[in-house]
DNA sequence: TGAATGAGTTTAATCGATTAAACAATAATT
DNA sequence: AATTATTGTTTAATCGATTAAACTCATTCA
């Protein structure tokens, strides 16, 4: 009934070989070929509503104009958010994109790589889980194009675009410090990841260099387990130090969403008792009666530029290209001079 | 150098033929083959790193174990929860998901059907945008197994699964009246959405059966164009009427997100102010300073069945399923009774 | 002993394209 | 007229699997 339609259909209509029906439809061989037979072939594919079978111009040419896209987690808003960029980029191209969430553990983005390999994706852009070195350095040597994005493992040779973390943690601390705050906490995630390792140390610098002492347990990292539980408790515990902390910066958007929850409840004012600044963007922080301060990541570039970089990698440019955006301050009402309270 | 090892390369290596080879592997035969010959094979297959070209297989089994995804924009929260659920039930069956946004338009949507179908997807789940009847239409004429998500065209007669719009919308409205709210207003979309139209009827029909004269100017159906400014300027108008509304119903995350800045920014109160109930769910409703009472969809369930009877359907079942699940209604601070206010 | 059975394996066609190389027919060149 | 070029098209191999059917032997049975 509905066999689909094959070259060799449109070959016999017309009454020509498949070669040449392949010639004409792939637009090669233009000034050869007979326009009036061109155009013959033409009609009859439209007619017969023809379509190229991807699979098997993938088998003949090993390319498959897709990407696999492995990151943390798709129904996070910051990877959501990414991946429409990256589809866009990419459709330009004509590629489709496939995805895959690691939820940050090791055997499920081994399991991701695998799959997307064995189908043949042209290249990969991954947010890498943590202790992945090996298999990222794996793709490496069988020559597979790729690129990180977000995070990266800085002795690793291979392409990347993410944020300067340390940078922006620095940029956000030294903030807080300009607006008066002076007993700075931070939550972020017991992790490996560079990127957090770089926002743990750019917080620990800009308290250093404005001597600040820095107190141990200001510094609060969340281990495996319920992120909420663990993001209150940290809170509790910043709060019910015989010195509170005044201030907070969260590593990111999920552990400020846990935070900023918390806060609501518990009736915390911020920021006359409390400011705030976070990593990432989300909506959900012009909803706080007090609009955070948070640290805006560039992700329509770093999407762009890591479709960019891996269709060129694709296309056999072996240079690697490692990039780390600026992220933007955008100061709001969390972080209101502490002398002028409101 | 890294040349991919195929069947050929093991049945060499091995001395058989590739024939035996795949059977081996695919645990055909088994009673068969002989066992240490098996062995030596899948020995050697481990020990040469080999991998199914998925590309081949597909093209001669005629599958792809690749379910193509269609939302209006993967970056929308809805929607990027719904593409987990449905990437993790579509992993315990072996598939992968390729995805892409349509915007709400029916030019990309026809595109990105086009695309995925001569990739040769097994089946599509659609969130299907306005004016797309005909091709979902078409779809069906082909025998392409898809299931439509969220929305779906009451006459055509396909598998979906979606929300009891109408049902939610109803009790939303039921809810508000019986707190004590009398001039309810709704702000949604100027759209053929079947969702959308049975949450005007819900809405409407509540209204009615509750003796409560709807002015026609309590519903805003906001055009094409930007949403912010929509949203702002409906919500003013809903409020300088000579009888302002005193709650309003939300018809979609999108638009509550709007409608809470402009109500943060205004200073607006609620609920003593104006009462709100929104559709979907996000966790920036948590942070608004009253916790907003939503119609929370029950995403799990419905990523899980569409991509169940999408599976079903590929594997040559033909009778059609549609699904109609209840919201629930989550109540919290921005619809307080009205009586006592705090 | 010859035929039938069965175990173990191979042959070869196929999926639907791509593409280098060959070929036939005509035109241009010497 | 013989040779070479040009134009238009076909042949056939190939990508890497799958799988029905065929083919060997060795064994069993009548």
């Amino acid at each position: 009934m509905n066999k689909r339609v094959s070259l060799k259909d449109i070959a016999q209509k017309v009454g020509v070989s498949t070669a040449l029906v392949s010639y004409v439809l792939n637009n090669q061989k233009q000034d050869r070929i007979n326009k009036e037979v061109a155009q013959r072939i033409r009609n009859t594919a439209k007619e017969l509503n023809y379509r190229t079978n991807l699979i098997a111009r993938s088998l003949k040419t090993n390319k498959t104009f897709t990407i696999g896209l492995i990151v943390a987690d798709i129904s996070n808003p910051y990877f959501s958010s990414l991946a429409r960029i990256i589809e866009d980029e990419a459709d330009k191209y004509n590629y489709t994109v496939v995805f895959g969430s690691s939820d940050e553990d090791a055997q499920k983005s081994g399991k991701l790589i695998d799959v997307f390999l064995n189908r043949h994706v042209d290249g990969l852009i991954i947010a890498p889980a943590q202790a992945t070195t090996e298999q990222i350095l794996s793709l490496q040597q069988q020559d597979i194009p790729f690129v990180l994005i977000d995070r990266y493992f800085p002795n690793c040779k291979t392409n990347h675009v993410a944020l300067d973390d340390y940078k922006a943690a620095y940029t956000a601390v030294k903030h807080l410090i300009d607006r008066g705050y002076k007993r700075i906490g931070m939550i972020s995630y017991d992790s490996q990841l560079f990127n957090l390792q770089e926002r743990k140390r750019g917080y620990l610098a800009a308290l250093k260099d404005n001597t600040i002492p820095h107190k141990k347990n200001w510094l609060r990292e969340l281990g495996s387990g319920p992120v909420r539980q663990a993001v209150e408790k940290s809170l509790q515990e910043l709060l019910s130090l015989t010195q509170p902390v005044d201030a907070i910066l969260f590593a990111s958007n999920t552990i400020a969403l846990h935070g900023l929850k918390h806060i609501n409840t518990m009736g915390i004012r911020v920021p006359e008792e409390l400011a705030i600044v976070s990593f990432d963007e989300t909506e959900a922080f012009d909803l706080f009666y007090a609009p955070l301060t948070y640290i805006k990541q560039p992700l329509l570039e770093m999407g762009q530029m890591a479709t960019r970089i891996l269709l060129e990698s694709i296309g056999r440019n072996n240079k690697i290209t490692q990039v780390n955006l600026e992220g933007e301050l955008i100061i709001r009402q969390s972080t209101t001079p502490k002398t002028k309270k409101r």
